[in-house]
Parts: C-alpha cells; sequence; structure tokens
DNA sequence: GTTGGACTCTCCCACCGTGGGAGAGTCCAC
DNA sequence: GTGGACTCTCCCACGGTGGGAGAGTCCAAC
C-alpha cells in the first residue's frame, strides 16, 4: 500500500468533514496528522486516518461531544461499548424530555397560552395520610408512582378507609432534591408503621383544572402563578395536586387533575 | 393593586428564573424592568410583569431561540400560534432525527463500530429504466418512496417486464441539492415516456449487505467506505442500492440492502 | 449615625462546535 | 518564475447561560 500522504483539503474530502473541523480536532488531540511539516506547519494525513476520521464523523453525527468521542476512540472495546450505551441513555432521555415538550407546544399553537380557568377560593383544612419520598425534578412522575405503589398497601393491610382522590404536596421550587408527598384525606390511621401525617391548613387558595398528560403540567402551573402574581399575591408552600382521574382510570388524554396552590397576601 | 416595585432577585426568585437571564433578557429589549434607577441602574420590576417572565420561562424551557420568543409575545395572537406551529414542525423534526440517531447509537453500543463485512468484487454491466428526483438529504426516504411510486405505474402500463430489486443511484457527497435516481434491471422499454435510462458501466466494487432500518444506512456506509480508503482505493459515483427486502415484504428490522460502490485505483 | 451584610451594578471570560474572514505564507503545474 | 489554488494562524461570531472580579447601593440593626 503506498502511503502518499495527504493534505487537509482532500482528506477533509474523503471523510464529509471540514478543513476547519479537521484543523479543530488535531488542536484538541482527537486526530493528529501523521505528519505536520516544521517550516511550513501543512497538515499531511495517511489514507488509513480515513477510518478514525469516519469514525468521528458518524459518532458526531449522533451528536456524541468531542470529548466523548476522544474517550471513546481511545478506549478498549469494552468501556467504549460502555460509553455508547451511556450516550445512548442520555439521547433517550433528551427525546422524552422534547417529546413532553412538543405537546405542550401543540397545546400552545392550537389553544393559545389562555385555556386555563384559574378560580381564587377557600380549602378547608385537611388531615392526608402520607408517605414521603425525596427526588430530583426529572424523577418526580416515577417517585409519584412509586410512593401510589408504598401507601396502596399500607392503608389496605391497616384496614384504614378513605375516598379518593390521591393527593401528592410538593414544594414551591423545584430544586435538585426536593421532598414530595403521596397520600390520601383519612381521619383514621395515627400510628400505622410507614405512614406520617400531614394537617393541611385551611384558607385561601389558588386553583385550576389540568385536563390531559402530566407532561403537559407546566402549563397549567404557569396560568396558576401568572394569576397568582397579577393578583399580588404569593404563593406558599406546598403545591398541591387531586388526581381526580388517574392513569388507571383513563388514557392519557383525558386525565383530570386539580391544582392547588395556597396563596398569601404579599403584605402580610 | 399596589405597585411595590421588586429588585431583580426578588423577581428572578418569583419567575424562577436567574438573575443573570433577567438582565440578559433586559439587555436584549425582551423584557424591560418597569423602571430602571438613573443614579444605581438598579432594576425595579412590576408583579404583572412575572405574567411575561413566566411566559418567557415556559417558552425557553421548550427550547425556543429567544429571538423566536421576543417575537411570539410582540406578535398578535394569530401571527403567535403560527410561529408556535412553526416552532411544534421544528422540534418534531429534530426528535424525529434524534430517533434515528438512537437506533444507530443502540446498533453501535450493542454489535460495536464492526458488524459489517465488506467485499471486493467485481459487478456486472447493467442497465436500469429509472426515474429521477432533485431533493436534499433529509428529504431523501419521502423522494426514494416518490419516485418508486412513479416508476411501477409507467412500468406497469407499458408493459414492460423486469425483475427485483428495485434499485437507486446517489451522488457520492450528501450536498443540499442532489440528484437521485430510481430504478430497475430491463433490457426493455426504450423510448417510453417518463422513463429514462442509466447505463452502469461494470467493473471492481466494495459492497456490504445492511440489515435494518433505512435509518441506520449510515453506519454501513461508514464501514464501506472506511474500507475502500483503507485499500487505498477511491470511490466513484453513483453509489447503489438494491432494496432486496423492503418495507412492503417486511417489518423494518428485517429490511436488507445492498450497498455497492464502485471504486478506482487511485493512481489512475 | 455608622457599620455590616446582602444585594446590585457593569465587564470580561468560559462553555460547545462550527463557520467566516483577514493577512501571510506555500505548493505545484504551466 | 508566475499565477492560482491551497494552507497556515489568529480573531470573532453564533446561542444561552454561568462564574467571577471590582465597585457601588440599599436597608436594618446597633
Amino acid at each position: 500500500m503506498r502511503d502518499e500522504l495527504l493534505t487537509i483539503g482532500p482528506f477533509a474530502r474523503l471523510c464529509r468533514l471540514s478543513v476547519k473541523q479537521l484543523r479543530h480536532y488535531d488542536e484538541m488531540g482527537l486526530l493528529a496528522p501523521v505528519r505536520v511539516d516544521a517550516g511550513s506547519g501543512y497538515r499531511y494525513y495517511a489514507p488509513e486516518q480515513t477510518r478514525d476520521a469516519l469514525t468521528i464523523a458518524l459518532l458526531r453525527e449522533m451528536d456524541l461531544p468531542l470529548a466523548v468521542i476522544a474517550q471513546a476512540l481511545a478506549a478498549e472495546p469494552e468501556s467504549r461499548a460502555q460509553i455508547l450505551r451511556a450516550e445512548r441513555d442520555r439521547l433517550a432521555e433528551r427525546i422524552s424530555g422534547d417529546q413532553a415538550r412538543l405537546e405542550m407546544l401543540e397545546r400552545l399553537a392550537e389553544g393559545g397560552l389562555p385555556g386555563y380557568e384559574v378560580t381564587m377560593g377557600r380549602e378547608p383544612e385537611r388531615r392526608l395520610a402520607v408517605v414521603r419520598a425525596v427526588c430530583t425534578p426529572a424523577e418526580i412522575g416515577a417517585k409519584v408512582e412509586e410512593c401510589v405503589g408504598r401507601l396502596l398497601p399500607v392503608l389496605g393491610r391497616a384496614g384504614i378507609a378513605w375516598e379518593p382522590p390521591l393527593w401528592a404536596l410538593y414544594p414551591l421550587d423545584l430544586e435538585e432534591r426536593m421532598e414530595i408527598a403521596v397520600g390520601v384525606q383519612t381521619p383514621h390511621g395515627a400510628g400505622t408503621p410507614g405512614l406520617r401525617f400531614e394537617a393541611l391548613p385551611g384558607g385561601p387558595v389558588a386553583e385550576t383544572m389540568h385536563i390531559g398528560p402530566y407532561s403537559q403540567l407546566l402549563l397549567a402551573y404557569n396560568a396558576l402563578f401568572a394569576a397568582i402574581h397579577e393578583r399580588g399575591l404569593r404563593p406558599r408552600a406546598p403545591v398541591r395536586e387531586a388526581y381526580l382521574v388517574g392513569p388507571a382510570e383513563a388514557p392519557r388524554e383525558e386525565l383530570m387533575t386539580r391544582l392547588i396552590i395556597p396563596v398569601q397576601e404579599s403584605m402580610a
């Protein structure tokens, strides 16, 4: 095999990369030309390097960061596969996030920004039997389900009577470490192991109804917070969700969720 | 409603935006505070501005560019809905692109980078009856289908005998304006209106078989080009695909496609 | 009144990957 | 030996956000 070297332009054409890209990859040590002329600085690539260059182009096409590509190229097949799997998971997560975004955007594009009727009212005091969990914002959906799965057996075993709906309580801000609670309203069950109790004070609240998948809840909260602030009020934790029609009873398009945020005169 | 103004920090907390973001939005004219103290430069926001700020936060959450958000906020409801629909389409396209990427990444993560056996061989001369089209790289899939839909009736009406597979011809480089052709091998049909003919010269080729959805074809081409360049050969247009098992005959996981790239000694 | 601490201001730089363009130098075929 | 195509390095731009410096401001507590 003759090893006539290629200057950067022809080499770029072979691997479907731009000259700028190749220079950048050289500079960052991802793909160095086999020879660099000391005098002129000209980069010379060997035809064998197209293999790596094509691989880089392929992985870039899948949106892997250059740093990760560098890792993957340098790694043994085993850890390389591991890196690729990690990236696959990252991409899968991005897609599912984008799909939620898409659904919200659909709704916005069709219904416009309004579409939520916010009511200012009063809530009675409630006593909830709850289980708690700590999670990040991204995990909320899974964690709530998990909590429901923990809660119902406890209630059943203890023979505690309760009526729907299920409730969930959230902090006001979506932080990295947020404490949530899932429960039901009941006067019974004090002292049951695994159960905790939450006394929700009565008082003024803002509320609205969300019909549709949970991925679109953000829209409802947006309307809710806007209405609260416009009235010069301040939201107070915990935010309450009541699952009037849940995933067990209806397809995701028909879920009904009541959103309630306690409010307070801002002067207070 | 008392209009006690808020400094940037408390206002940021209300709308779940960072102080940096608010300053940036002010600077670019997206959301200006109602009052800026001439002496100190302090920004003062009115509680009513939380509505716009929340909307901005919401649209950013859906990944709309700030410039588009500015447009949307300024526009009438009608054109706003239009803008949102356009963004929805953009996002939908990104998702489908990402899904293709994900599938390729799956395959890479599982099978590793190898997985394609590239054969160097010789192809006989072939005479194809084709229809042509011009498209961008993103449209290829749809255009090829459209071409098939145009080709088959013409063949049928003219009573031209042919045998599977269907073939497609592509240029070497994926450019913005690429000419493609779809056809079948047949000795008949000269002069049929709507049909053109393509004489594929025989000679040395590199080829491989791709089994799976078309969204993963890039992987096969990567292996193919790498093999060609490693042997010091040069690919020649047109690239040929033969659809041995097409979408009409099998689910997408089981599609079989033969990829053939004519090659030439690089010295020539 | 003064002090201290929390807040705010403006500026610059960083990330990521790519492209554009300036200005200078190099290669090679005619 | 000359022209034209190529290459070099260097700086700046995009998008949106964050970090940090260094200076100034607000307000409550003493």
